[in-house]
DNA sequence: CACTTTCTCATGCGAGTGCATGGTAAAAAC
DNA sequence: GTTTTTACCATGCACTCGCATGAGAAAGTG
């Protein structure tokens, strides 16, 4: 993704920004969205504030960076998860959970993703990076619910982007849920099946 | 609610710690969570840093009221809703519809809700407020499911406690794809009727 | 070697932060 | 009238903020 000049010094700038990115995650889940500030991510990231200056110009943009990491490390669970699963119902409901809460990994992960959320509403830059991933997982629900709907594993007369909607707005509202401390693990996997379970062919 | 020795002045405190809120409120709103401030609340409210500290020792309790006040708010709204509605099914429907940003106001709401959600995370104080309110709405909305289906509106068959926590974490997540602007008003309801034809009896 | 580019650091600046303090009007109590 | 309580204000303090700057290692190039 990085323009190729002559690899100008020995430092991987992405490796560098990735960095600074998973130290801003770790701010955000410690101490929240408000006690994120450059001096905070450099002691975090165990650089000095220059060093970090000298990657990402301005707290918006650290904090832009820092967004889209979780966006791709989003995309990258949803893939792994989805490798050998035999069916789509299998996928699909492999995908919501990988979405959601259920240890310690992925509490970590709906945490930040949480706080960016609330974040967006405010600040047009982040709202507009996370339009950008929202359509995508979208349609890879429908498309494993029209999968599965062919496979007569899910009702045929179900509207498949419909119910990606529901699906997915139920998996956020769990999240919300369950982060202020509303849910364990087990009732939100009780909770997805019994959902998935009303979705059933026959 | 307040203590009641002999009306010490002629000042009604409720009247301006509902004031303070508000002005909390709105800077949330307009600026975000992270630039609440005394200064910035107190210029939101009309008043003096002074006269803000005064009714309010500490930030931190200021962020507490203002979150308090956001829950009264709601309840209000929903037992405003639920006057007048002829079956369960309706009270349900207009309850939740209640809860989603479909005009300014009901945006603003959760506009500021989400905010707090996520502050809730970090802030055991707040988390703790909202675990409040919490079970009442959602005994509320399990009770309504229960007599609809005594009415024989909704199949006799559902799980009422599970159906009102997916019931309302379908609003919750759809409240937040809405506010970072993945939905229209109309293609909210148009949601909520789908899942809520899926619970009809017959 | 000199020299350029890449990278890192320490420091300073103006602004804003939460909170504490002392003072002051005015109403109420005596 | 004096005194006490209530309500409010202006200001100060120690601290943090984002960001800019200039100096200087470190590594590659001639």
């Amino acid at each position: 993704m990085r323009k190729w000049r002559e690899m100008p010094k020995i430092v991987d700038h992405d490796a560098r920004r990735r960095h600074i990115a998973e130290a801003v995650h770790r701010v955000i889940h410690d101490k929240g969205m408000e006690s994120v500030s450059l001096r905070e991510v450099a002691a975090e990231a165990g650089m000095s504030m220059g060093a970090v200056q000298y990657y990402v110009t301005t707290k918006d943009q650290m904090l832009l960076l820092a967004l889209e990491r979780i966006g791709i490390w989003i995309g990258e669970r949803v893939a792994a998860v989805v490798a050998g699963r035999p069916t789509p119902l299998d996928v699909l409901r492999a995908v919501v959970l990988e979405l959601l809460p259920l240890d310690e990994e992925r509490r970590y992960l709906n945490r930040v993703g949480l706080a960016f959320q609330a974040s967006s509403v405010t600040v047009e830059n982040q709202a507009a990076a996370m339009r950008m991933g929202y359509p995508l997982l979208l349609s890879f629900l429908a498309e494993q619910i029209r999968a599965a709907q062919a496979a007569g594993q899910l009702a045929a007369h179900l509207d498949a982007a419909k119910e990606a909607s529901i699906l997915y707005a139920f998996a956020q509202g769990i999240v919300n849920a369950t982060l202020v401390g509303h849910y364990t693990p087990e009732e939100v996997a009780a909770l997805l099946d019994h959902h998935l379970a009303r979705l059933r062919a026959g």
